[in-house]
RNA sequence: GUCCCCAUCGUCUAGCCUGGCCUAGGACAAAAGCUUUUCAAGCUUUCGACACCGGUUCAAAUCCGGUUGGGGACGCCA
């Protein structure tokens, strides 16, 4: 039985690069039918911050990474002593010196540190991505195991925990393969069975180094918060390192668990380019389903007060989703976009109405209004045809018109087409807001 | 400084293991065009890479060595 685990620390958010190695992590483990572990590693009790932990594990369930057992480091720190004491016992590890300096400076010492020793000799790990790399233990200092504050050290507590959690396939970043022959000496000194490991390379910010808070680092939180869709998120990130074959770029979770391998992860190192992912955001955009979409739209238009939380016609917003569906990038431009559909006070683009609305149009909006006043069905067909036909009457090309009365409708030089615009504004509004630019006698 | 990892278009990558099918394929971005009612989408093009040097071989993007470049790790952080 497979099992895997992520192991995120509370003292941040969850970011790309963490997203990356839950999503290798619970692929591996959907593909192989194992389990998935969640993993809190909370030990530092000054920098683990509850709010990092519930954005950590709400963006986990966004993404729709749910964990099979989740477990606290905090929680554990009596079998983390256990063993330490065990290998204190066996003579691998020694008690610090009460009167080093380190230890002077806690004003309540509570206890000393228990430190691993490290002795020559050579480790080998087969990495299931890289293959083998050789580390001699010669250039590995003594690791501390307990610190004086009591609580375990990060190499010792992941250790104890991934051969306690029976942990089969350790998948992390690459940055954690400097760590491994560390542990390696921590599983032998203990007696543990190895698990197998496999490190991922690394994702890079675009200024070349490691995702920072400065360089790219973006909470998936805030992925969603722009608007972005969890399964266009997933199938970027699922991209990053690793592809399915055959010129493939969408590619749904469930495939991905059908094709998914850990042979076929690329060693080099991803640089973040969110442009593909703004793409792949209006490719899924596109095929989603407008209820959902709905769903997904109907916050951001209660918050700008477009629409009473409670009390709105629901279907007239799936047909404006279904309007901008294909020209979205993020979920957020819908209420940018389509906001003439809510809004009393049109605020019109002054570049455009300078453009388009400059020349004196009374004439022409007016006639238009009486056309629109004569329909016996007022439908997208019968305002298009009406429209060509006075357009032909009045010798003028469509577009002509077309701009001008998309700019006094919209505020906007940019839209849905024009006709499905009118027929959704509604023949009253569709009238007010071109009577505006009809000069009265 | 020491140790470790990596190296195909600007970016994500296919190909590399099992040399020849590679005048290196796809996608994003960029540019142009088509369509058209603007934008988006779609379609058609264009631009664009095997880091370098040497070796092995009839043949190397693919195998080997070195150089250079990039990255990571060297905490009583995780």
């Amino acid at each position: 039985m497979v099992r895997v685990r992520f192991a995120p620390s509370p003292t941040g958010n969850l970011h790309i690069g963490g997203a990356r190695t839950a999503l290798f992590n619970w692929l591996y483990a959907k593909a192989k039918k194992g389990v998935f572990v969640l993993r809190i590693e909370d030990t530092d009790q000054e920098r683990s911050k509850k709010e990092y932990l519930e954005e950590i594990t709400y963006s986990l369930k966004w993404l729709g990474f749910e964990w099979d057992e989740i477990y606290y480091q905090s929680e554990r720190f009596e079998i983390y002593h256990q063993y330490a004491k065990k290998l204190v016992d066996s003579g691998a590890a020694y008690v610090a010196s009460s009167d080093d300096e380190q230890a002077q400076k806690l004003v309540n010492k509570k206890q000393d540190a228990i430190i691993f020793k490290v002795t020559p000799q050579k480790i080998k790990i087969n990495d299931l991505i890289r293959g083998e790399i050789e580390f001699d233990a010669e250039t590995i200092k003594d690791q501390v195991l307990i610190k004086s504050d009591g609580t375990p050290t990060y190499n010792f507590a992941c250790v104890v925990d991934d051969a306690e959690m029976k942990i089969t396939h350790v998948i992390r970043g690459d940055d954690h393969i400097s760590n491994t022959p560390k542990q390696i000496l921590l599983y032998r000194a203990l007696g543990f069975a190895l698990p197998e490991f496999a490190h991922l390379p690394l994702i890079l910010s675009k200024e070349g180094g490691r995702l920072s808070k400065r360089k790219g680092a973006t909470a998936i939180s805030e992925y969603h918060a722009m608007g972005y869709l969890a399964a266009a998120l997933d199938n970027y990130l699922l991209l990053l390192g690793w592809s399915p074959g055959g010129n493939r770029e969408i590619v749904s979770m469930d495939e991905a668990i059908k094709l998914y391998d850990l042979k076929n992860i690329n060693k080099t190192a991803a640089v973040l380019d969110l442009d593909k992912l703004d793409w792949m955001n209006n490719q899924y955009l596109k095929n989603e389903d407008p209820e959902k979409l709905t769903d997904e739209v109907i916050p951001s238009l209660v918050e700008k007060k477009y629409i009473e939380k409670e009390n709105f016609d629901r279907n007239y917003v799936v047909s404006l989703v279904k309007l901008f569906q294909g020209r979205l990038t993020t979920i957020s431009d819908f209420a940018d976009w389509a906001d003439f559909f809510f809004v009393q006070d049109l605020a019109i683009d002054p570049a455009a109405q300078e453009k388009f609305l400059a020349k004196d149009l009374s004439k022409e909006f007016s006639l238009f209004i009486k056309r629109l006043e004569s329909l016996e069905v007022y439908d997208i067909a019968n305002i298009e045809a009406a429209f060509r036909e006075m357009a032909k009457e009045l010798n003028l090309e469509a577009k002509v018109l077309i701009h001008p009365i998309r700019v006094a409708l919209t505020g906007k030089t940019i839209g849905p087409g024009l006709f499905e615009v009118i027929y959704y504004l509604g023949k009253e509004r569709t009238k007010a807001r071109l009577g505006k630019f009809i000069k009265k006698e």
